[in-house]
RNA sequence: GGGGGUGUAGCUCAGUUUGGUUAGAGCGCCGGCCUGUCACGCCGGAGGUCGCGGGUUCGAGUCCCGUCACUCCCGCCA
């Protein structure tokens, strides 16, 4: 018989019995009766009961063994009595009686219990993080990770592309995030930087005559962390094809992301492939961002001509119209029944944590056949234009319309915070399904207010709408950009482009956000030096695997599908980085620290 | 860099509002009893720098000041 095992912790059933089989794992739980030890024993795949009487020799070392010590066990396989199947299990029907045992390895106390879900802190779950593994939850997601990669992989393989390795130590490339940085020993005084992503190489391979590439790719950004983001790096599922229109990307991708979807769904729904779209400037306008949760059902409406005629006498929204302001509605259907407190609670949420002027309402209620408005601001509004309000928005009877009013762009942020917060307090979102949309028509550029110049608002190597022509002809903010978003249930999975593939219209982008000519030809000369001799058109996306996996397991902290995640300071707990290095270390790399590590201490 | 929350036994937490005898509970740990449990049960025991430093007070886990750690958010970040 196998020294460790004939079967493993999951495996055995009522065909089993008789059979004299061997199992080793985590001793799981101990049921001591003085008289009769029963001991679960789980490994990867299962638990299973095992019991020892006290005529065994080994009954005393079992009887101290502290749990999560691993054993291996020996003896032949029972029937339980009816009267004590576990159908909890998949192994209920049966258990080992021990006859011989080996102790592969004794557990101290453990500092961090194995067995039952509580929530622990999650310092302590990093610095055992080799515990935290073993219990089901964690174990579950990571198991899914692995099981959406290999899906991601699968799903790539049968639409023809191919998995290429990019460079980990490379050159730092101006695309937002700070680098991490790595002395070179070769070139005292030099640096390589680790990728924020691939997107570089991944062009560059579209060049080199590969078609269709892909890769599981680490990136790397020394940015700060956040529940949602991880400290450090992370995993994209990067992607790039030659000889494609937007559509053909979008069209790729989505079914990639709904096979993956749908085969890790159990029994939530999928928004079934294609996926819709919308563009930029809807989702602005109906979700107040672009990244909208389509699980809320509620839509924001402009309304600022509504307001802005001679008969309405609100002059909060009407002083604020004639200085550039707009009028957003946010419908909140049957949210008339609710108590006052739930407006004002509103109301100073608006002005307390989004710092606007408030958040004005009208309640519509039926009387005598039409809809009558009431609530703070309706007397304002007289009721020939509380008749167009309920019209645009489409509200019934027993709703009410929340307003922002603002600047465009703020109005739009608020109304759009307003509509999640009012979706969760009227409980109208749905459940159970995994929304997705496409947003597209990104502007290229943004206006930097406090920098007071244009800036790339998505990806420097995007091609505009129309090429080098738009950006000849329009003005700069007017210009749309090839790229696209993927988003599910309000959160940004993905994001992409068609591929700026001409140098003169990389030139003529990047003079209008303020390069030189000679600044893109040293900062970009890999890429652009391969545009000169031959550049497929290209496109491509990035799909973050992480929040994917989040999604999947219904989780809202990045770690916990995550097998070895750093805290939130970037340290690693477990492994203790980072280290300070030796002198000599530095030495070698012709680094000096500019303080002592002392110095920086108390 | 800024704001919120948390910090009491190995772990999860109560006690802090209103200062007052020896700081409690559950789990775990140690010892004892128990032949059908599956969160086994019963009895007993050990275990504390109340994050740290200072202050107020006759007296501080509790009040004040400072500080540190963790976490969530903003800034930052495809």
């Amino acid at each position: 018989m196998h020294a460790y095992r004939s079967h493993t912790c999951g495996e055995l059933r009522e065909t089993h019995v008789g059979e004299h089989v061997r199992i080793s794992g985590w001793v799981h739980r101990k049921r001591d009766h003085g008289g009769l030890l029963f001991i679960d024993l789980r490994d990867h795949y299962g638990l299973t009961q095992c019991v020892v009487e006290p005529d065994n020799k080994d009954f005393a070392q079992l009887e101290r063994i502290r749990v999560e010590s691993v054993i291996t066990v020996s003896g032949p396989v029972l029937a339980r009595s009816a009267d004590t199947i576990n159908d909890n299990l998949p192994t209920g029907h049966v258990e080992i009686r021990i006859e011989e045992v080996d102790v592969q390895s004794a557990a101290d106390e453990l500092p961090l219990p194995v067995f039952g879900e509580p929530d622990y802190a999650e310092e302590l779950r990093l610095r055992y993080r080799f515990l935290d593994l073993r219990r089901a939850t964690l174990h579950k997601n990571i198991m899914l990770r692995t099981s959406v990669i290999k899906a991601m992989r699968e799903g790539m393989d049968a639409r023809g592309f191919f998995d290429f390795q990019t460079p980990i130590l490379t050159a730092s490339s101006p695309e937002g995030a700070r680098d991490f940085l790595v002395p070179s020993r070769l070139h005292p005084g030099k640096f390589y930087a680790l990728p924020q992503a691939p997107q570089q190489f991944k062009q560059l391979i579209m060049v080199s005559g590969f078609d269709r590439y892909y890769q599981i790719a680490p990136c790397f950004r020394d940015e700060d962390a956040r529940a949602d983001r991880s400290a450090g790096e992370f995993y994209q599922l990067d992607v790039e094809m030659s000889f494609v229109t937007q559509d053909d990307v979008l069209d790729a991708i989505g079914g990639v992301t709904y096979d993956v979807f749908a085969q890790h769904a159990e029994g939530r729904a999928v928004t079934s492939h294609p996926f819709p779209r919308l563009t930029f400037a809807e989702s602005m306008l109906k979700y107040g961002n672009d990244k909208p949760d389509l699980r809320n059902p509620i839509e924001i409406v402009d309304v600022t001509e509504a307001f802005n005629q001679e008969s309405v006498t609100f002059k909060a929204f009407k002083s604020q119209i004639d200085l550039g302001a707009v009028v957003r509605a946010i419908p909140a259907p049957g949210a008339a029944e609710k108590p006052r407190s739930f407006f004002d609670k509103l109301n100073d949420w608006a002005r307390k944590d989004m710092g606007a002027a408030g958040l004005g309402y009208i309640i519509f209620e039926e009387d005598g056949g039409k809809l009558i408005g009431k609530g703070p601001i309706a007397k304002f509004v007289p009721e020939d234009v509380q008749g167009q309000l309920a019209k645009i928005a489409g509200i019934k009877s027993g709703d009410a319309l929340f307003f922002a009013c603002d600047k465009e762009s703020a109005a739009a942020r608020l109304a759009g915070e307003a509509r999640i917060r009012i979706g969760n307090e009227l409980d109208i979102c749905e459940k159970d399904i995994f929304k997705f949309v496409w947003i597209t028509d990104y502007p290229l550029y943004e206006y930097n207010e406090t920098e007071k110049r244009i800036d790339f608002s998505h990806n420097p190597f995007s091609m505009p709408e129309n090429g080098l022509k738009d950006l000849q002809d329009k003005d700069p903010l007017e210009v749309m950009g090839l790229q696209y978003d993927l988003v599910c249930n309000g959160h940004e999975l993905g994001s992409g482009a068609i591929r700026n593939h001409h140098p003169e219209t990389m030139f003529k982008a990047f003079e209008i956000a303020g390069y030189s000519r000679a600044q893109v030809e040293t900062e970009f000369a890999g890429m652009l030096n391969a545009f000169k001799y031959g550049a497929p058109p290209h496109g491509g996306i990035a799909l973050g695997v992480d929040r994917v996996v989040m999604l999947l397991a219904d989780q809202v902290n990045i770690r916990e599908v995550t097998m070895f995640p750093m805290n939130q300071q970037a340290e690693d707990l477990l492994m203790n980085a980072p280290a300070e290095p030796d002198s000599h270390q530095l030495r070698e790399v012709h680094v000096r620290v500019a303080l002592p590590p002392e110095a920086k201490k108390d």
